[in-house]
DNA sequence: CGGCTTTGACCTGCGC
DNA sequence: GCGCAGGTCAAAGCCG
């Protein structure tokens, strides 16, 4: 009868944590818990709170015990605390190893397609009727992982499709890698697509281009999202911004914000802007549309990766490889089941390839990687037949985690986030920037300001 | 006074 | 065809 009411006890201890900082109380009671350990306790108990019921009843003695009462009532009190925090660290702990485990099977399914699909565009332009032997013939773990990863006038994506949807932590859309390792600023106009099968040169990413690709599905126009912490209103991108319309979109208790570009008369840049239902603190800005006018160095960064993205789905949904599909998925911050969307995630926080220990929040994004998050769906048939790429895969993962332009890339990119101001978005003369010391820093990384 | 935000009305696409 | 929801328009008000 006693075990019943102590694991209640706990359960609701452990509900409670999840609305306290339990960094004040850290430090405090681990002492404790080391004397426990000390005095030859089991005290193994960070494998579960289970262990914790069995110290809890050891506490119970207090209610036929009168004498010493000061002293033995601290003991459970203590034991109790001892556990909340065992709790607050052990799920700590599981949240970034599932983390770390999401980023890295993300990683790992956006080298595969980045692969097969570089691999297949080099084998159809070299034997066009072999293209559909493309992956056997190309040697592992060398040229075509390297070459790919060289700086080439192509812009190179990650992406894959993030099949995990158990987890509530997670947002709802998974999850594409974006990353740029070109070490020029390319304007938006000369971005190449290198997914689009058909496309063998510059493609325009006016919007009408855009269109033009999708020119089979009418009104069909590709939105980039980009996700990021911040307690400021809109996202400063270096771009002005007028607001023409505010709704409230289902499901989601915050209004949707509707901004166009107003640096150019007719500029068909909109933009809308939402916070995450479920933390307020995310927010989220939809992209729709490509400048027709010069931009500052601040709203270049992230136009032309928008642009590129924007483009690249458009033209991968299209295409014959169609690995690239429309966004239907029913997001509470961005319900786009029209438009084909890719979303860049700046929202996290831990490199999958570097653990970091408990990090100065500050320091966190200093090995954030840009996510792109992108369509749900199963993986498309290019990326089953890569699944069994594993060895070449895994080259390329170390290619890119010692490379030090991608390492430059991802310095640029938060040192933009981190340093911007918040009000940078109007203030074009606050560009992007630059890590000292990382002089080719593709300016293609995004310039938010996340307060 | 010009530019911006707010907000209700209207339009359009989509699902049933 | 109807209803719903997203997206846009435009008048009114606010602000520097």
């Amino acid at each position: 009868m006693d075990r019943p009411v102590q694991e209640t006890m706990l359960l609701c201890l452990a509900d409670d944590t999840e609305s306290t900082n339990p960094i004040k109380e850290v430090d405090f009671f681990s002492q404790n818990r080391r004397q426990d350990v000390a005095e030859g306790r089991q005290g193994d108990a960070e494998d579960s709170p289970a262990h914790g019921a069995t110290y809890v009843h050891t506490g119970l003695d207090l209610l036929t015990v009168n004498s010493q009462a000061s002293k033995e009532e601290k003991k459970p009190k203590n034991k109790l605390t001892t556990l909340r925090i065992e709790l607050i660290r052990v799920r700590d702990e599981n949240r970034r190893l599932r983390s770390m485990m999401d980023q890295l099977t993300q990683s790992y399914t956006a080298l595969q397609c980045q692969l097969l699909q570089v691999m297949r565009q080099r084998e159809h332009e070299i034997c066009p009727t072999q293209v559909g032997k493309m992956c056997v013939s190309v040697p592992e773990g060398e040229s075509s992982a390297h070459q790919f990863m060289q700086p080439q006038p192509t812009r190179m994506w990650s992406i894959n499709g993030n099949s995990k949807d158990d987890d509530d932590d997670r947002e709802h859309s998974s999850s594409l890698n974006i990353s740029s390792n070109d070490h020029s600023i390319i304007p938006s106009a000369e971005r190449v697509d290198v997914f689009s099968e058909g496309n063998n040169g510059p493609m325009p990413m006016q919007e009408s281009s855009c269109a033009d690709t999708s020119s089979d599905l009418p009104r069909r126009r590709a939105r980039v999202s980009v996700r990021a912490r911040s307690n400021a209103p809109m996202i400063g991108d270096g771009c002005q911004w007028r607001k023409y319309g505010q709704k409230m979109a289902k499901g989601n208790p915050c209004p949707r914000a509707y901004y166009r570009c107003t640096m150019a008369v007719g500029c068909p840049v909109r933009k809308q802007v939402q916070r995450c239902a479920e933390d307020k603190t995310l927010l989220v800005a939809t992209y729709e549309g490509n400048h027709n006018h010069p931009l500052p160095p601040a709203a270049k960064a992230l136009a032309s990766t928008t642009s590129a993205a924007a483009a690249m789905l458009l033209s991968g949904s299209t295409g014959s490889g169609g690995f690239l599909h429309p966004f239907p998925h029913a997001s509470t911050m961005a319900p786009l089941s029209a438009f084909p969307t890719i979303a860049l995630d700046l929202t996290q926080s831990v490199n999958p390839l570097q653990q970091l220990p408990q990090a100065h929040p500050a320091a966190v994004p200093l090995a954030m990687p840009l996510f792109m998050h992108g369509h749900p769906q199963k993986p498309p048939q290019a990326l089953q037949l890569g699944l069994q790429r594993g060895a070449m895969v895994d080259t390329v993962t170390a290619a890119i985690t010692t490379d030090p332009n991608f390492a430059a890339a991802l310095a640029a990119a938060v040192t933009s986030i981190v340093g911007s101001a918040p009000r940078s978005a109007a203030g074009a003369s606050s560009g992007p920037h630059v890590v000292p010391g990382s002089p080719q820093l593709p300016k293609s990384c995004t310039t938010f300001s996340t307060n």
